[in-house]
RNA sequence: GUCCCCUUCGUCUAGUGGUUAGGACCCAGGAUUUUCGAUCCUGCAACAGGGGUUCGACUCCCCUAGGGGACGCCA
């Protein structure tokens, strides 16, 4: 059984980054019929936060992907929050203490800190330099007077440490250059290393799939598994997703939380198969999978090693290809919160959704959906422009539409057969058709030079709104 | 500074010794269109550099350069 887990720290909200590995996880697990687990790696008092944790899991619930054992759902490797689980890891690092591979550790964040700084200021490797590790009990005693409380270190000892990753291949790591590092902290939390382990062997994962930023991290683990006796895993480090610097995504890379592209109006399913498109391709070639495409097709092969940039552009056509493709009615629906933040409410669901559709085709994501269908919520020929205004003064744009309104005011029920007419009439006569012959139509009637289909807007205007506007417009701007 | 990983069009990628180096996004042009867009078609554009190995290297090996990551009582 494959058994794999997507491990989040609760301190903030779910990244882009994350948001991937959590995707392959989940993925693997799918593909295999494994088991898909979530914890919550919250040893780190300060920064977690039970909010972070809930809006992780909203978002990961947003994006389908649903797990077989977790803090909300509970199973039996539990307690999957590692703030519970303090005790357990305390025992193995006593366990680790008495077996002489751990000891405390009495020096300061200063001591350190100085220590760290003299390394890296003679272009030394940073390293801890093993201050505590032949303390006496009398010095013991003296340091715990001063007031201080031990961290456990776990002692490394030299040698060589290869395995083969799932995705990088073959790696190998000397020991030398890593120093003792601390397992337990002073405040009795373990640190992310000792516990990922403890947690990782206990709730018998099998594959641990994380960012490749963890590869250096391994070695250590693989140490502590070592020792401690307990089955090794399987690794795949997966390449990390960067900005258009090639640095790590980040807040400066511009929205890197699933929350913020979430609001924007961004489809799960485009997510992932965006997402799963990074550093990752289907055998056939094609772009566009769904998500059972996505299961069937997983394999650790056909993930590369190399990052990739996070290409909003393409996410956008992605997002948008999905929009096109899903039904009027759900994107309808979908619409709707930003359709009321902008106080455009329409009481008849048939009209919303006879707006919408007109604007469908050219989403980037739902919440542009208000200024694309301003339209029919404000007389825009109110507000023409410059640009649109000196248009509609060309002699072509004022004989299109003073024919128009001269042949439309004595029509007493006015259609949209009759406007189709009415038009042709006009092209046949003047001899104007094409941008030239509706463009101005369009500014008259709009104000803009873009926007839904003529036809739509006809269709819900209805043709006598549609004629009024265009008359009222010839008669501000061009009567004279 | 030390260690680890990476390097094909601007971006995501295909490619595992012999290919006109393919596709997608972007961009440009055309077609269509009652605007923009969407759609269809066409085009632009890449093997980081240098050594080997080989009859033959994008592909295998080494070096250099560049990028990224780790070296925390963060995860």
């Amino acid at each position: 059984m494959i058994r794999v887990r997507f491990a989040p720290s609760p301190t903030g909200y779910l990244h882009i980054g994350n948001a991937r590995t959590a995707i392959l996880n989940w993925l693997c697990a799918r593909h295999y019929n494994g088991r898909f687990i979530l914890r919550i790696e919250d040893t780190d008092v300060k920064r977690s936060s039970r909010e972070s944790e809930l809006s992780i899991i909203s978002d990961l619930k947003w994006l389908g992907l649903n797990w077989d054992e977790g803090p909300d759902i509970g199973g039996k490797f539990g307690p999957y929050r590692q703030s519970e689980r303090t005790e357990i890891y305390q025992k193995v690092a006593g366990k680790l203490k008495q077996m002489g591979r751990a000891y405390d550790c009495y020096c300061t964040d200063e001591e350190l800190k100085r220590d760290r700084e003299e390394d890296l200021k003679n272009k030394r490797p940073p390293k801890y330099r093993r201050r505590c590790l032949n303390l006496t009990e009398e010095e013991k005693k003296k340091k715990i007077s001063e007031g201080r409380k031990p961290s456990v270190r776990f002692f490394v000892e030299p040698g060589l440490i290869s395995f083969k990753d799932l995705v990088a291949g073959e790696v190998e790591f000397d020991t030398v250059n890593i120093g003792d590092f601390v397992i337990l902290k002073s405040d009795g939390k373990p640190t992310y290393n000792f516990a990922v382990v403890v947690d990782d062997a206990l709730m018998e994962i099998s594959i641990v799939i994380r960012g490749n930023d963890h590869l250096s991290n391994t070695p250590k683990q693989i140490m502590l598994y070592n020792v401690l006796g307990y089955k090794l895993p399987e690794f795949a480090h997966i390449p990390m997703i960067t900005g258009k610097d090639g640095a790590r995504l980040s807040k400066r890379h511009g929205a890197t939380s699933v929350m913020e592209y979430r609001k924007k109006g961004y489809l799960p399913e485009a997510m992932i198969n965006y997402l799963s498109l990074l550093s990752w391709s289907s055998t056939s070639g094609e772009e566009i999978l769904s998500i059972e495409r996505l299961i069937e097709e997983f394999s650790f092969e056909r993930i590369s090693r190399s990052q990739a940039t996070f290409d909003i552009k393409k996410f956008n056509w992605l997002n948008g290809y999905y929009i096109r493709n899903s039904s009027i009615e759900r994107i309808t629906e979908l619409c709707k919160p930003y359709l009321t933040e902008k106080g455009f409410e329409v009481k008849d669901d048939d009209i919303l959704e006879k707006m919408v559709n007109s604007v469908k085709d050219n989403l980037d994501y739902l919440s542009q959906i208000s200024e694309r269908i301003e339209v029919f919520f404000f007389d825009r020929a109110k507000t023409i422009g410059e640009m649109e205004l000196s248009f509609l003064r060309e002699s072509n744009s004022r004989m299109v539409l003073s024919e128009f309104c001269k042949k439309v005011a004595n029509i007493k029920e006015f259609s949209t057969e009759e406007f189709g007419r009415v038009m042709k009439e006009i092209q046949n006569e003047t001899g104007i058709k094409g941008k030239s012959l509706w463009m101005p139509v369009r500014l008259a009637l709009t104000g803009r030079f873009e926007g839904p289909e003529l036809v739509k807007i006809l269709e819900i205007f209805g043709p006598n709104k549609t004629r009024d506007i265009i008359i009222d417009t010839y008669n501000k701007y061009l009567k004279n």
